[in-house]
DNA sequence: TCTGGGGTCCTAGGGCGA
DNA sequence: TCTGTCGCCCTAGGACCC
């Protein structure tokens, strides 16, 4: 048996923990820059808010309706997803931290009555622990975990917050009741295509032929096809797994054109990204830089540039993959063009353990005793404190955060005082 | 004025060596 | 030595997720 467990608008409830006032109120926490709504509470779902939904384009609803609005605090609502995950962690061995906010995990050797108490303890301590509540799902494979979960969650009233399908009546009722838009695994695209030939539900869809989901879904539509009847073919995850790529990309707060800037950008992004890959001890062979224009400015021409090199060696120096990646940008630049995004991608990424020497490596103690020592400094007096000269040294430009709550869990200066 | 960021996986198609 | 075929590898792009 598989469980999902998944946190109830968990931004929103990271919030109204420190602040109970806001309970009852609709709430939206917004993207980096303000710019889009990424998570509501369920007043501010009513009020038919999307999710997505460009902030400044709802600003008259927000003042209408008294929307509390937050910028959104990563820093809180990591260090609250390790709490709720360390808890999971300790009721259940195989867990997989399948996003900020979710759980999967796996109730093997278990009875049916031991699975069904093991969820509802689960809602219980994390609920009494962290002030976080949570929906679990329980079924057969992952895919009906999550459906499970969607009833859960939808149902509260009546489910108290979990929901199991244990039988094949129950997941033929689930199927049937659920849009295909609304399963893990079909998005707009996929959707649109079973549209057309009239596949509206869950139940539509495994009745399809598997030789067309593989046609037209790939493998992946074919495994969830398999889940959704009730055969597993996705396994828990679990252990700590080293990312595949690490990316460092934004939007600009304004178009910019010189190609200082943008040096100044991609340098920028290639420290963030360079230290996150030594802080999975990690090293890349290959870089990917792009550059793009605004895709909602009406009546312009949109223009999207990128490109990936290969390193003729494995690094994770800052200095080594700024200096390519800056060549790259040199390679995709066009004058007289306006961008409105940048970012950076490291790709081939190996364990530094595994170190191929090469005959470029005459330098890479030194590189290695330079980073470690940026990465002291900055552990010490505060992240990205060490620049090189291609970054702006006054930093002017930074993200817009102008709701931003306190970091109550992280910074002994923002805790909340009880008197 | 103002529309996020960071991932994974799969497939098609081209290059290239056996 | 030339040519055709097969399969592997790489890359770009698209789809999905949160």
């Amino acid at each position: 048996m598989f469980a999902l467990i998944d946190c109830n608008n968990f931004y929103a409830s990271c919030e109204r923990v420190f602040q109970p006032d806001l309970n009852g109120k609709p709430l939206v926490i917004l993207s980096n820059n303000d710019g889009c709504v990424i998570a509501r509470s369920n007043e501010a779902k009513s009020l038919g808010i999307p999710m997505g939904a460009p902030a400044f384009k709802y600003k008259e609803i927000f003042q209408k309706n008294k929307v509390q609005i937050f910028s959104s605090n990563f820093t809180l609502y990591g260090d609250m997803s390790n709490r709720v995950m360390a808890i999971i962690s300790k009721h259940v061995p195989d867990v997989e931290i399948y996003s900020i906010d979710e759980a999967f995990i796996k109730l093997n050797g278990f009875s049916e009555n031991e699975a069904n108490k093991k969820c509802k303890d689960i809602i219980k301590t994390v609920l009494k622990w962290t002030g976080i509540s949570v929906s679990v799902g329980l079924a057969s494979t992952k895919s009906l975990a999550k459906v499970a979960n969607r009833i859960a969650k939808k149902n509260s009233d009546k489910t108290n917050g979990f929901y199991s399908i244990n039988d094949n009546k129950k997941r033929i009722e689930a199927l049937s009741n659920i849009s295909t838009r609304d399963i893990w695994g079909i998005g707009f695209q996929n959707e649109k295509k079973l549209s057309r030939i009239n596949i509206k539900n869950g139940i539509d869809f495994i009745n399809l032929p598997d030789k067309w989901v593989k046609k037209n879904m790939s493998i992946i539509g074919l495994k969830l096809k398999k889940e959704l009847e009730g055969t597993p073919t996705l396994e828990i995850e679990g252990g700590k797994v080293d990312k595949k790529s690490i990316a460092t990309t934004r939007s600009f707060e304004s178009e910019i054109s010189s190609l200082d800037d943008l040096i100044e950008r991609i340098t920028t992004f290639s420290m963030v990204a360079s230290k996150k890959l030594r802080r999975q001890n990690s090293e890349c062979n290959m870089i990917c830089v792009f550059i793009r224009s605004n895709p909602f400015k009406q009546n312009s021409e949109r223009y999207h540039f990128s490109l990936t090199g290969s390193l003729p060696f494995s690094t994770s120096s800052s200095i080594e993959i700024s200096k390519f990646a800056v060549n790259l940008l040199k390679k995709i630049y066009s004058k007289n063009r306006l961008y409105k995004k940048a970012g950076i991608i490291l790709m081939g990424l190996s364990p530094q353990s595994n170190h191929q020497f090469s005959l470029f490596d005459k330098d890479l103690e030194k590189q290695k005793k330079l980073m470690k020592s940026i990465d002291n400094i900055d552990d010490k007096y505060g992240l990205y404190k060490v620049r090189l000269a291609s970054q702006d040294q006054k930093r002017i430009w930074k993200m817009k955060r102008q709701k931003l709550s306190r970091n109550y869990t992280t910074e002994i200066d923002e805790v909340l005082i009880v008197s």
